[in-house]
DNA sequence: TTTTTTTACGAAAACGTTTTCTAAAACGAA
DNA sequence: TTCGTTTTAGAAAACGTTTTCGTAAAAAAA
């Protein structure tokens, strides 16, 4: 089906182009009968103006992406939510890529990104994150840029993230309070901006307590489950096994509950565990799992308002928002 | 920073636009000498094509779209990764747009999608769904269109589903298998396919082993989770509660485990529970949660394939792909 | 009445590609 | 040498908008 144009219109209402534009845009120059005939047949016909026609001519996309690590992921579900709903607000499209936490696709993602296809970028970044040259050219490129959870800290652009500091330093205090002494910490990438910042929290609350940090009891965690599990596993396999587990993401939890179900290990009665999670079922596991829950919603919303109100401005500041996590108390932490 | 367009490369070449694009694009027209000049300054100046203006001309926006009614479901987060990992084969970006549950919203995004934004659509549809003339209208724009787990089984479009009347019917019988004889479904609203597939499937079951259907069993749920909560409860409060639940979406999973957790009916001694859900958490669950799974990543895929076999054919056939569900056995229904 | 300004519209350029059409040069065959 | 064919490249049209500019006619001002 031929879909219908300007030209069509201008056609048959015996206008030009130009004054058909004009009257659908509303513009000062056409007299209000002439764009009451115009809009009147662009109703009957349908008429809808094509998008990248506009777009080339506006030097303008209406469309932002999302760049995440991964989707299977309640945070990033709950941050897109966020993120959508002020898109629609703004009438803005979304893209969406996935890294699928590799460097390299990350790169060719960027680099896809490069050519005016979106007005702006949200994004959060993938952990095999070493050379940082692709977000360089972004910024370069005048693109307006948000990071949101995994920033790159260096570079000058708006950041949103939560207290991962803090929260990684209440995480741990609350294992300790809770009696634990050896308290393992399963850690995401230290490249990564919350992953070096929870970590920083826990040697810290430890410090404080005067807990010796133990090398061996941090396991540093990839994205492969497979691989993380069997370290989790050899962790807990241990003769001097820890007595306290803080996972830095929810995934990690998940592959802890599986092997200590696996060795018999009861939680908490033999070890504590707390995480970093949105699972809505953490209520419900068994035992219930206390968790570092991150506003996952609020941080997506406020990633994409900050994005739209520099394509508004056209004006990339360093802005840096950071929202508070909250640590909710349950079973298995001995609550 | 301004981007280099072909007008900018021909002039530094000192050939014309149209040399340098044919160049680009390999025509059989341009002497290797010339490509190799051509991609070489294109190399180093990091050309990249303006993909509007080349959509604007072919007609092709190398883009397509995803309709959902949420994304904070692991079924959809899952369908989507298939879709992406295709997607990304094809060289092709993805738009994702979420409904909500809301019928009008949805109506809104299939008019938006009318205007050769996209060059292709899939689609799990909206609940609150009666008429259905948005689908029509996107159907006469021939825009290819494949339908996922929710279909529209009038329209002739590509389709890829579970076999949820299966489903339905294994489920049942298997709390039936379990001793349970007052079984209660959780139901989605039966305007949706799946919906009305696995009541069916379920009320089959009751049949096929002499237990009458009860009306007041059946919980019309809706995308209202305080709502679904609510009725819930109710059921589990009256005198003559069920001892079976077969819950056609996790969410309701939750809900139900949460209420009995509440009202202190322990689960699967009093009551047996079965539920579609995709959730990694399933098998740590308190208790462990017996569910029937649906291949989601693979269907995703399924639908993407499809979809780009359609936009390449420029034929939209009716297909009708039915993957299998598999039902796994856990504590919550006593196993 | 004449001049100036305003009004309301159209022509054409521009956005950056791809593609079709045209043309010059080179080449081969007669 | 001449004629046709192939090779290589450029000119121009096209995609569908928006926007700048130009210009009649009408209105206002002189």
């Amino acid at each position: 089906m031929k879909s219908v144009n300007l030209k069509e219109l201008a056609l048959q209402l015996n206008l030009s182009i130009s004054t058909v534009s004009k009257a659908l845009n509303d513009s000062y120059e056409i007299t209000p009968e002439t764009k009451r005939r115009v809009q009147e047949l662009a109703d009957a016909l349908h008429y809808q103006p094509n998008p990248y026609a506009r777009s080339l001519r506006k030097q303008k996309s209406k469309t932002i992406a999302v760049i995440i690590p991964e989707i299977a992921n309640n945070f990033f579900t709950l941050a897109i939510n966020g993120i959508e709903s002020i898109a629609r607000q703004h009438g803005y499209h979304v893209l969406i890529y996935l890294t699928h936490e590799d460097y390299q696709k990350e790169v060719e993602i960027t680099q896809l990104l490069q050519n005016g296809r979106v007005d702006g970028v949200l994004m959060s970044l993938s952990s095999n994150n070493n050379e940082n040259e692709h977000l360089y050219d972004l910024h370069k490129k005048m693109l307006p840029l948000v990071f949101f959870d995994r920033v790159f800290e260096d570079l000058e652009a708006a950041k949103v993230t939560t207290d991962d500091y803090e929260s990684g330093y209440k995480a741990t205090a609350h294992l300790i309070e809770q009696g634990c002494r050896r308290i393992a910490h399963l850690a995401i990438p230290k490249d990564l901006s919350i992953g070096k910042k929870r970590m920083q929290g826990y040697m810290q609350a430890l410090n404080d307590h005067q807990i010796p940090v133990q090398e061996d009891l941090i396991i540093a965690c990839t994205d492969n489950q497979q691989m993380n599990y069997a370290f989790i596993r050899e962790l807990m396999e241990r003769k001097d096994r820890p007595d306290g587990i803080f996972a830095s993401v929810e995934k990690l939890a998940i592959n802890t509950y599986q092997a200590c179900a696996e060795l018999h290990i009861p939680i908490p009665e033999e070890v504590k565990v707390i995480s970093f999670a949105n699972l809505e079922t953490a209520a419900f596991l068994n035992p219930s799992l206390t968790t570092i829950t991150q506003p996952a919603f609020e941080i997506g919303k406020q990633a994409a308002s900050i994005l739209f109100e520099a394509i508004k401005m056209k004006n990339i500041k360093n802005h840096y928002s950071i929202l508070k996590s909250v640590l909710i108390k349950r079973k298995s932490t001995g609550c």
